[in-house]
DNA sequence: TCTACTTTTTCCACTCAGAGGACAAAGAAG
DNA sequence: CTTCTTTGTCCTCTGAGTGGAAAAAGTAGA
C-alpha cells in the first residue's frame, strides 16, 4: 500500500521543501536564517508541513549556544524514480528524496522496439530495484527519452529515431503503471536537470548540456530554467550542418553533425578505418569484438593509435564549430559536455575547446568553462528525480 | 522645467500602467474587465495612480447601458526618447506614453567617431524635436548601440565596431545631460521589443529577430523577454563562421557570416562586380554615385539585374543556413528580418525561407513564420521607448 | 550548584491588503 | 415617471503576516 502525499500548500512550503531537498535535514532555526519570513509566520508553515507526508519531525539539533533547535527532514521513506531511456540502452535509478542515488541499474534495450517493449524492461527493472528492499513503492517518476517532447502532456512528437513512439502518452501510461505521479522530457534536458542539481552546473544560471550520445543533442538552461522551445525541439542540435555538402543523414540532409560525429558514426568511421588497415589496433579489436563501438576507439586512442586519436580530434573539431556558433548566440556562462563519448574524455574536449575558444569572440568566451559532465551515466536518472520533485514541490 | 513623475507603488499600479500604454485610453470599468481585482481594490490602486504623474483623468466614458464610467489614460504631456544608434547613421524619435511616435529624425553618422561625438549630435536632434514644439522635456529615454552592452550599468563593453566606446558611461553621461531616466541596451535588442510591441511579433513568446545592418545581429525573446545571455553579448550571432575558410573578417577568423552578407560585404561585393563589368546596372551606379550601397543593390535587383539578384541570394543563402542552425538549437515561434537590408525584400526571405525550411527539421519548421519586420527603421526607437516605459512602469 | 546570558519556540496583539456586500449615483429604456 | 442596468463608494470582515513579550531549554562561568 502506497501513502498518498499532497502538494505543498502555498509558496512558502514550497520554498522549504526545497531547501530540504538540496540542503538535506535542517533545524527550524537554520530554515528561518534561509527564508525570508517572520518566526511566527514560519512556525505556521513548519508545523503544517507534515501534513502533506512529504516532511517528518527528524529529533533535536546541536546547540548553537542556546536551547536546541527541532530538526525536520524531508520523509525518508519518499523514493523517486529516475528514468534515462537512450537509444541503445536505459537507466534506471531510485532515490530518496534528497535525490541521492540509492540503487541504480542499467540494460542495453534498442528504443525501435517502440514504448510497450520498452516501458515493459523498465518497469521490469522497477520491479528489481523495490524488490532489492530499497523502495516500497514510488512517490514519483520523472522520465527521459531521446526525442522532443509535448512538455505538459508528457508525449513524445515526430521523434526521428524512434519510430513507433509519435504521440504515445507516456506520461500516463506509466502513471497508469506506477501509481504515481509522471513526469516526461527530453533526455538531454534530464542531463542538464541533473547536472544543475548535483554536477559542474551548480552556480550557472545560462548555461548549455551537449550530450554526444548515439546522436547529440542540447539542453538549453536559461536563467536556472530549462528552456524547450516552441514545440518542444529546443536543443536538437544534431541536425545542424556542420559539413557542406557532408555525408548522407538519416534525416534527408546532408552534412549533418550527427552524420558526422556521434557515437553511432565514430563506429562506423572505425569499422572503415580498421578495414582500409589504417589501424592495426582497431583492426584487431574489430576482429576481436565482431564489431566496433565508441568505447573500443576510446580504448585505442588511450593506447595511443594515431587513427583512433584523429577520429576523435576530427570529431572533436566539427562539433566545437557547432558549439562556437551556439555560443556566439547563447553567451552561455558554462558548456557542458557529456553523453557516452564522454570516455573519449580529454582529447575530445581539448578539440572542441580549441575550435570553441578560436571561433567565438573573446567577450563569449573570455569567462566561458568548457567542461565535462560530473555525473557521467547517472545524471540522466538524477535530472528525472529532480524534474518529478519540482513538480512535486510546488503549489498545485 | 520638467515635471516630476513616480514609479508605481506596486504591480497592480504596474499592470494597471501597461493596460494604458497598451490599449490606450480605457475607463475604470473597463481596466476591472482585465485586471483580477475587486471593484474596491481597483478603486483604491486607480485613485492613486495620479499621484505618480504618469495618469490623468480624462472625461466620461460613453454609457455601457448604465451609468457612464470615468476614463483615465497616461498622461499625454509624457514624452519619452527612443534612440537607435546604428553603425553609419543614427535615428532619434519622440513618442507619447502610448510609444506612438510623434517625431523621427535620421542621420547619416559614423559610430568610429565615438562617444561624445554621436552623443552631441543625438542631443541636437533631440533639441531639434524638442524645438519643433514636440516636447518641452522628457521622461526617460532609450537607448540602442550596436554593440553588447552590460545591461543594469548601460554600459558598451568590448564593442567590435565601435572602438572607443569601450566603458564609456552612457547611461549615467546620457542621464546627466537629458535630465531623466535612462536606458541602454543592444540595437537588436531594441529592434526585438519594437516588434513585440508594435509589429509582428505581438502574439509570439518565443522568437528571434535577425537584423542585418552594416553588420548583422539576432534579438532572442524567451517567454516575452529579451534574454541578454552572461556577459550582454548573446545573438552576436554575425561571426558565427558561415563559410569555411572563407573571407577574412575584420575579427581575425575566416569566413564569418558577417564578412560573406551584410551592409558593408554586399556594398563591396557589388563594386568588385562592377568594376568585373558583370552588370551594367551597377556599373552605372557605380559611376553617378562614386559608390555603391545596398540600397543600389536592392534598386538594381528590382530592375531586374541579375548579378543585383545572385549577390541578393548568395547573401540570404548563407544567412539562411546560419538561422537553420539556430532555429534547429531554439526552436522559436517566428524569425523577424530587419535592419538596412529589408529593402532586399523578398528575394532575400525567399532565399532565407528555401535554406531554414530545407534544412531544419519540420518539428521546428512546420508553424514556424519567416517574415520581414513590419516598423522598418521606427522599431528600433519605438523599442528603444518600450525599453524605458518598461522601467518606468515598474515598480522600484 | 547557582547565576547570567543565549537561543529557540510559542503566544498574542496589531497592521494591512484585499474581498465582497450594501447602497448611492447616474444613465437607458419604456 | 418608473424600472432596470451599470458604475462608483462605503463599510465590514477575513486572513496573512509582523513583531514584541515571555516561556522553554540550553551553555558557560563563578
Amino acid at each position: 500500500m502506497r501513502r498518498m502525499t499532497a502538494r505543498p500548500a502555498n509558496a512558502h512550503q514550497a520554498r522549504l521543501l526545497t531547501l530540504l531537498r538540496d540542503g538535506g535535514p535542517n533545524s527550524r532555526a537554520q530554515l528561518g536564517d534561509q527564508v525570508d519570513l517572520s518566526r511566527s509566520k514560519l512556525a505556521v508553515e513548519v508545523d503544517r508541513l507534515p501534513e502533506t507526508g512529504l516532511v517528518v519531525a527528524d529529533g533535536l539539533a546541536a546547540s548553537r549556544g542556546g536551547r536546541r533547535s527541532h530538526n525536520i527532514r524531508l520523509n525518508p521513506e519518499l523514493r523517486f524514480l529516475g528514468v534515462d531511456i537512450g537509444a541503445t540502452s536505459v537507466d534506471v535509478a531510485v532515490t530518496n528524496a534528497e535525490l541521492e542515488t540509492l540503487g541504480h541499474l542499467n540494460q542495453p534495450m534498442d528504443v525501435r522496439e517502440g514504448p510497450v517493449a520498452v516501458f515493459e524492461q523498465v518497469l521490469a527493472m522497477a520491479a528489481k530495484l523495490r524488490a532489492s528492499g530499497l523502495a516500497e513503492g514510488f512517490d514519483g517518476a520523472g522520465i527521459g527519452v531521446p526525442g522532443p517532447v509535448r512538455f505538459p502532456e508528457g508525449i513524445p512528437v515526430a521523434p526521428p529515431i524512434m519510430p513507433g513512439w509519435d504521440g504515445f502518452p507516456v506520461r500516463e501510461a506509466l502513471s497508469q503503471e506506477l501509481g504515481c505521479p509522471v513526469m516526461v522530457d527530453n533526455d538531454v534536458n534530464l542531463m542538464a536537470m541533473g547536472e544543475q542539481h548535483a554536477g559542474v552546473a551548480r552556480t550557472v544560471a545560462d548555461f548549455l548540456c551537449v550530450k554526444i550520445g548515439t546522436g547529440i543533442g542540447c539542453g538549453i538552461v536559461v536563467g536556472g530554467e530549462v528552456y524547450r522551445g516552441t514545440t518542444g525541439s529546443a536543443g536538437d542540435i544534431g541536425h545542424i550542418q556542420a559539413v557542406p555538402d557532408g555525408r548522407p543523414c538519416a534525416c534527408g540532409n546532408r552534412g549533418c553533425l550527427e552524420a558526422h560525429f556521434s557515437g553511432a558514426a565514430l563506429a562506423r568511421d572505425a569499422v572503415e578505418a580498421a578495414q582500409q588497415g589504417l589501424s592495426a589496433e582497431l583492426a584487431s579489436r574489430l576482429e576481436t569484438n565482431g564489431g566496433l563501438t565508441a568505447v573500443d576507439v576510446a580504448a585505442a586512442a588511450s593506447a595511443g593509435d594515431a587513427t583512433a586519436l584523429d577520429l576523435i580530434r576530427e570529431g572533436g573539431n566539427r562539433t566545437g564549430q557547432v558549439i562556437a556558433g551556439l555560443v556566439s548566440f547563447f553567451n552561455p556562462g558554462l558548456v557542458v559536455i557529456g553523453g557516452g563519448v564522454t570516455g573519449l574524455g580529454h582529447t575530445l574536449l581539448a578539440a572542441i575547446r580549441t575550435q570553441v575558444y578560436r571561433q567565438s569572440l573573446p567577450l563569449a568566451t573570455g569567462n566561458l568553462p568548457i567542461v565535462l559532465g560530473e555525473l557521467g551515466p547517472t545524471a540522466g536518472v538524477i535530472g528525472g528525480a529532480r524534474l518529478i520533485s519540482d513538480h512535486l514541490f510546488s503549489p498545485a
